[in-house]
DNA sequence: CATTTTTGCTAAAAGGTTTTAATAGTGGTC
DNA sequence: GACCACTATTAAAACCTTTTAGCAAAAATG
């Protein structure tokens, strides 16, 4: 660690040239045509002194940064904070290094950071899309930035993303609420929100609803509504229609439902999305469409990776299965 | 964000020197007597076309990057998650940037990886130091890198640091629990780990039973146990020594406790260390010693600015803290 | 043997800033 | 009018790499 040792003192002491260093570290004494005799010489003095050279005066020469900007909604979520750290795992691996940023629904905070992340000079961006954030992706593609989405997607922006296949997981999960017979009306709660995550799982929903030709009842909460008025809505929901059953739509959701429980002491039968440590131990156990984090981790960073090593690469859009797991809360009403 | 435009162009079209228009973006335009209608003339010009400098230029320049490296021990879990949340949010407001990562148990990763953000010239690091850590953070103090760490401090090294305040959190939750006279046999559940923040609980608890002259009963797990087997040996240490109450020293060996519960049907009263959604929900909810996220996180950045902007500055530590939140599964016993 | 090709290596430019040291001009002092 | 101090600005060095373009010597070619 102590003082930083430079090329050009390598250079010095080994009698050759900077350049001839420079193109050994990097792999190219091959190409260049230095004999193998200097090269070993120069690796071997390199290893003994322990020189690695500046980063930054790399990137600013090269313009790369070996740096991946990270921007999820909201990284006190559980299921962000599990991918963010898979993701750093896979970046790691390949020799990169994670700028990372919670968004939350600030949009102009987003922004601003892409745009400082940009200017950083990031060599890449993983986003999950909060609304208004549209153009400044298309901007980021426009200017040849290697982006991938995640969670969900933008329709109009062609780009990489890597999402979890909702459309089937919300299918699935109502079809297996459905198939009790007890189970007559299944609502549906959601959030206002026009991304995608929440349209497939909508759609997927109704899809099975259509298939049992049953009426759909669907609740729309507002995205950053406090969480008592959220609570008493959904429990509104539930009573004026006599719902038997509920596929909520996001894991914060469900947990907010649970709240309902414990206040009202009345849920009926329900799945929630996205796996959480307290579906588990939940009395009874809260089934779920889990969301398999660890693949979509790794295909965010090969995508993404692929992309910024080669900038022709076609777009990539990677829809990862999602797993029902049934526990107690879908097979036996609660309380 | 176009092509970049440089320093030089705009020295260029207002027929001006580069220095001078550094020393105006820089704010030394007073300083070095450059005259007002200049220096506005050129703030002007900068904001009109937009100019931004060139970070990586400017820190091989400065030799200062404008990042931290935050390394945390475990992302996943809610309390670095969070923590992470709140970190990120105060360096973004003082123009901080993070580049983050999560440890694991994994020493040698640690280790490479503050070497890497060492190399990449990190402004400071917040650190959560695992054990193994003690040789590498001392040093990057010999080397006079701004340090601060977190969570628990490493007592032969002598640098800042932001802990909660555990003694007297332990303290005061094991106090409570003696209130409570049906409480006769105390038991304390921990880790195999001489971190000060698994020490400093201990003596706490310690101390409470002292001040009742209670028999202690201390179980610890080790670290990396299947949770299987950690189950079992707390079911055991529970039956063996017929506790009446647990205080738990980690939200993770609580929730390993409450399985315990639902496998086996059998938990006494409890608290937990670091508060959690589960614990709120759970039937009945669980108490908790819960600690100051934000102050914690908002002190953390503090401080390691003020060593960073004045590295002659004394070292710090900040105790914050605890707060003990008082529900049902201390006051009735589970099930 | 004269010319071309290949080998093995290097000087210098480029990347974009900040900062040191210097310069030309102006006004004041004795 | 010689000297000094101050004002307003700048040329060039420094930060540390990578890469382009090129050179001298050795080997190959006809």
């Amino acid at each position: 660690m102590s003082k930083r040792i430079l090329i050009s003192d390598i250079a010095k002491s080994l009698g050759v040239s900077v350049t001839t260093i420079s193109f050994i570290l990097n792999g190219k004494a091959k190409e260049k045509r230095i004999s193998d005799a200097l090269t070993n010489r120069v690796l071997e003095y390199v290893k003994k002194v322990g020189y690695k050279p500046n980063q930054l005066a790399q990137s600013l020469r090269t313009g790369q940064t070996k740096i991946l900007g990270l921007l999820v909604e909201d990284i006190s979520n559980l299921f962000f904070a599990n991918i963010a750290k898979h993701i750093e795992e896979s970046s790691y691996a390949s020799g990169y290094h994670l700028l990372y940023c919670s968004m939350g629904n600030d949009t102009v905070k987003a922004k601003e950071l892409i745009q400082l992340f940009y200017d950083r000079q990031v060599d890449g961006f993983i986003i999950t899309p909060t609304e208004g954030l549209e153009d400044v992706v298309a901007l980021l593609l426009k200017n040849n930035v290697p982006v991938v989405l995640f969670d969900r997607y933008i329709p109009q922006v062609e780009t990489n993303y890597v999402v979890s296949d909702n459309f089937n997981g919300a299918f699935r999960a109502t079809k297996h609420l459905l198939e009790n017979k007890d189970n007559r009306r299944i609502g549906f709660v959601s959030l206002y929100s026009d991304q995608t995550q929440m349209r497939d799982r909508m759609d997927g929903y109704m899809k099975a609803l259509d298939q049992y030709q049953r009426q759909a009842y669907i609740k729309k909460i507002q995205i950053d509504e406090q969480e008592d008025i959220a609570m008493a809505q959904i429990f509104e929901f539930i009573e004026d229609n006599k719902l038997d059953a509920v596929l909520f739509a996001t894991n914060y959701l469900a947990i907010t439902g649970l709240k309902v429980n414990k206040k009202y002491g009345k849920l009926p039968a329900m799945v929630a999305f996205d796996d959480h440590t307290l579906f588990k131990l939940h009395e009874p156990a809260i089934s779920v469409v889990s969301q398999r984090i660890e693949t979509i981790a790794e295909e965010l960073v090969k995508v993404l990776l692929r992309q910024i090593r080669n900038p022709q690469a076609d777009v990539k859009h990677i829809v990862v299965p999602c797993d029902l797991k049934i526990r107690d809360s879908s097979t036996a009403k609660i309380k």
